[in-house]
DNA sequence: CGGTATCCCCTACGATACTG
DNA sequence: CAGTATCGTAGGGGATACCG
């Protein structure tokens, strides 16, 4: 990053520069993420139905989808036993693990300041004239 | 299993929602929102087109909803000035700043582990056979 | 069991105007 | 300046069916 001087303040920088955790946030808070890793830290290790059936109203092709992401994100481990009938588990690796006080933070700001967000809701919904 | 994790809230989890976060994360970490809130926190007040040229790939229009979605959540402050030419500032709420720890918790994960998923991924992507 | 393969829909987003 | 209005599109899921 040597071809910028320092005193170059650009007016405008792309969302990645403009915000630093946007890169995390794709990772982490992708669409079916964080259930998906709060049951593999809540409950362990699980097998494919485990997961489907926990959470309930994803699909098989999108959890696939998403367990095959989070894998490669190194966030998932995914272990295949050839068995009949076949058998795999999935668990959280160290990394995903690490976002454990992550989430916590975040649970913890939904706990106390969830409220909030639905009573700002609620009245910005009763203003007149919307 | 070692018991209860960190991240376990103790209210009822929803059987929809195999995840007590999923709520806060629709809130806070929809598309666009970290960036504009980031902007917002650390660059205080600004005008519309401040955080349109700050963010650079954003469309008015998506910025207009990104912005009331936030107003409404009493994430952010609107402020208009009937003025000619019309001038609107937005500034960041109590509540909107009160996510500054945890974004910087973020930050942190980030910079601490991001280059272990982007090693996960050169080596998944190495992998023969995929 | 643990997935693919197809089809299809919906809407969030972008591009391009235009206005008070 | 601070937005609307309108149109058009891509692709992320959902539903269903099928395979090793």
């Amino acid at each position: 990053m040597a071809g910028k001087p320092a005193w170059a303040t650009p007016t405008s920088v792309d969302p990645e520069n403009a915000c630093p955790i946007g890169p995390v946030v794709d990772i982490v808070f992708s669409r079916w993420t964080t259930p998906i890793l709060w049951s593999l830290n809540e409950h362990g290790r699980q097998r494919f139905v485990e997961l489907e059936r926990r959470i309930a109203t994803i699909t098989p092709k999108v959890l696939t989808q998403r367990l095959r992401q989070l894998e490669r994100d190194g966030l998932v481990v995914r272990t295949y036993y050839p068995e009949v009938p076949p058998r795999v588990e999935y668990e959280i690796s160290e990394l995903g693990r690490s976002l454990a006080p992550l989430f916590a933070h975040l649970a913890e700001w939904a706990a106390g300041n969830l409220g909030q967000v639905e009573q700002a809701r609620r009245d910005y919904d009763t203003q007149p004239g919307r």
